[in-house]
RNA sequence: GCGCCUGUAGCUCAACUGGAUAGAGCAUCAGUCUACGGAACUGAGGGUUAGAGGUUCGAAUCCUCUCAGGCGCGCCA
């Protein structure tokens, strides 16, 4: 709703600009001021012009006022707009009307589940590929943030009128997992007596234990001889499946569904890298030297160029990752975005610049950097090391604070800030918790429409709030006008926070006017009206939590 | 050494990507309920935005340098 207006206020100022013969117009914005004071929106204009027009904005401004305001009169959105200010150093101020304010609440009672959603992204394909962990353990809570951020993500793209995918790239082969098979194999030797040593570079976690026994069992293997017959790949494709089923489960119990999972087995077969190396190669891209094939990323400005075939005739990292990508470009997305864990940064370039090769725009793939989780349990840091088996697990933290207070947990830092986790507030059942603090809001909002309901056969007004004038009430009412404008903003920067934050606001603004404004007064007119207002309040904070993937409590 | 990121209240973080008096939560102190869910609300104290220059109507935000911290830099994944 705001966003409308917004724009259609740009308009306007554009308009009236007129009087100014043979200026260049500069990018018109229009701001929502911080304090309610400076009005719902406001606009700079006259700031930005005073240079060239070599004038006092001051001045300016009055200079604009009389034109803006005629033309106000004659638009539709007079009724909206209950005055137009000039303050100090020149900004021009707008003041909804009780009108305008009422429009808020119009919206929502039209839009209902959709409220906030909109069509920003105009149906374009947006794929996001999210954790992505390798199936060498379960996953980590390094993982679950870049879960949550991933999940809620494209919850909101959707909203915003995207058509937005979660892809899972399954890197189900390489040194990493040769390592996992030899881990395996190991235990299970270790377990039938042998004196072998664990391999140094080997999973010591206790799951590859676990896993080695499972592995028996499901093999029938009851001596050494028995083992040593098996070829390693039995080792490998075990420990992968084993442990992909281990990670779905996961995700899905964490509320996580991606729509593709694409296996670097498949899409990176021994075909695809030797026709792309071949193909990079007679582009010029790739070159050979020390024995070595060298990807020239340097063309798009990594610091050096990378190896993709070892001298021994091995793959690096980089080529079958460039396959996939490939594929990826292939199947038509308008935007690619890959989220990382911050050890991956080093990558980015290489990456982009694989893009670039592919013959595409290295813009056309952004990676979101993700940064840790750092879990604190009774103020101490708990330390992690996937290699020596020291690490707090995504379902250690779920089984431990659940899945709502998980979820929200991991959003509430920007994805590119580190994040303290600490457990013992995530389970807290009280106010410090904030999102015990906005599932209360809606709770209790629910609790007061039934009672309404069952006691005073009130239903909420949804077409008519002309008793509502409190600051309080308007403050609410303001508040529920942003929530669209917040989730394109959250699209726009790829940046799930901004909602998390307006969340904890929106539930403020409410026990604010809750504590100010009796809801079921004697006035029956007032009441209703305020059940109304309550009632879209409770919808936007059902809406957020939805797309947070966290619960909308009727009660507690 | 080179590159990237960060530095804001005692703590954890915001600040609409250059706007108005830099805001929240926690913590501290002081208050508010005979009525709708006290898991709530009100108020106070707390700041040279690490420091120094620069750009302009205007800087926490952009540029340069200094300081402090983190990360990355292998024919690794």
């Amino acid at each position: 709703m705001f966003s409308e207006t917004r724009q259609q206020l740009k308009n306007l100022i554009s308009d009236s600009l007129s009087i100014f013969q043979g200026i260049t117009i500069p990018n018109i914005i229009i701001d929502i001021p911080a304090e309610t004071q400076h009005g719902e929106f406001s606009c700079n204009i006259a700031l930005q012009l005073s240079r060239q027009l070599k004038k006092n904005p001051l001045i300016i401004a009055k200079e604009v006022l009389p034109v803006l305001q005629d033309l106000l009169n004659q638009s539709p959105l007079n009724k909206e707009i209950g005055k137009i200010e000039i303050k100090a150093p020149g900004f021009i101020n707008f003041y909804l009307s009780p009108e305008g304010f009422y429009h808020v609440l119009y919206d929502v009672f039209e839009q209902k589940d959709r409220y906030g959603c909109s069509n920003f992204g105009d149906g374009q394909k947006f794929c996001l590929e999210f954790v992505s962990a390798n199936p060498t353990g379960p996953l980590t809570v390094a993982h679950g943030r870049q879960a949550a951020v991933g999940d809620v993500l494209v919850n909101i793209l959707k909203a915003v009128g995207f058509n937005a995918q979660r892809e899972y790239y399954v890197n189900d082969e390489g040194n990493q997992i040769n390592i996992l098979g030899r881990s395996i194999k190991a235990r299970a030797l270790q377990i039938l007596g042998s004196d072998i040593t664990f391999p140094e570079d080997g999973y010591q976690g206790d799951y590859i234990r676990d896993m080695a026994k499972v592995f028996m069992g499901q093999h029938q293997i009851q001596s050494l001889d028995d083992l040593l017959k098996l070829q390693d790949d039995a080792f490998r494709k075990f420990g992968v499946q084993y442990l992909m089923d281990l990670i779905q489960k996961d995700l899905e119990d964490f509320g996580v569904h991606f729509d593709i999972w694409s296996y670097q087995s498949v899409i990176a077969n021994p075909q695809s890298i030797e026709a792309l190396l071949a193909d990079l190669k007679n582009k010029g891209y790739v070159y050979e030297a020390e024995g070595a094939w060298w990807f020239k990323s340097t063309l798009w400005s990594d610091d050096k160029d990378r190896v993709v075939r070892k001298s021994d005739g091995q793959y690096t990292y980089l080529t079958p990752d460039m396959v996939y990508h490939k594929d990826k470009f292939a199947r038509g997305f308008s935007r690619i975005v890959n989220i990382l864990g911050p050890d991956h940064h080093g990558y980015i370039p290489r990456i982009k610049a694989a893009a670039g090769a592919l013959g595409y725009k290295t813009d056309d793939l952004d990676v979101l950097i993700v940064q840790l989780a750092t879990i604190f349990r009774d103020g101490v840091e708990v330390s992690m090391s996937t290699r020596r088996g020291e690490f707090i697990t995504l379902r250690e933290v779920m089984d431990e604070v659940g899945r709502d207070a998980a979820r929200f947990f991991f959003l509430m830092r920007q994805a590119s800030a580190h994040l303290d986790f600490d457990l013992a507030l995530a389970k807290k059942q009280n106010a410090e918790n904030p999102v015990y603090y906005i599932q209360y809001a809606h709770a209790r909002i629910c609790s007061i429409i039934r009672k309404a309901y069952d006691e005073l056969h009130l239903t909420p007004k949804q077409n008519d709030f002309r008793s509502l004038h409190a600051p309080e009430e308007l403050d609410l009412m303001r508040k529920i006008g942003l929530y669209p404008d917040i989730l394109v903003s959250c699209a726009h920067f790829i940046e799930p926070f901004a909602l998390v934050r307006y969340l904890q606001e929106m539930a403020a603004a409410f026990h604010k006017f809750y504590d100010s404004c009796r809801v079921l007064d004697e006035n029956k007119d007032i009441s209703s009206e305020r059940l109304g207002l309550i009632e879209a309040a409770c919808v936007v904070l059902g809406n957020g939590l939805r797309l947070l993937g966290v619960s909308q409590p009727q009660k507690m």
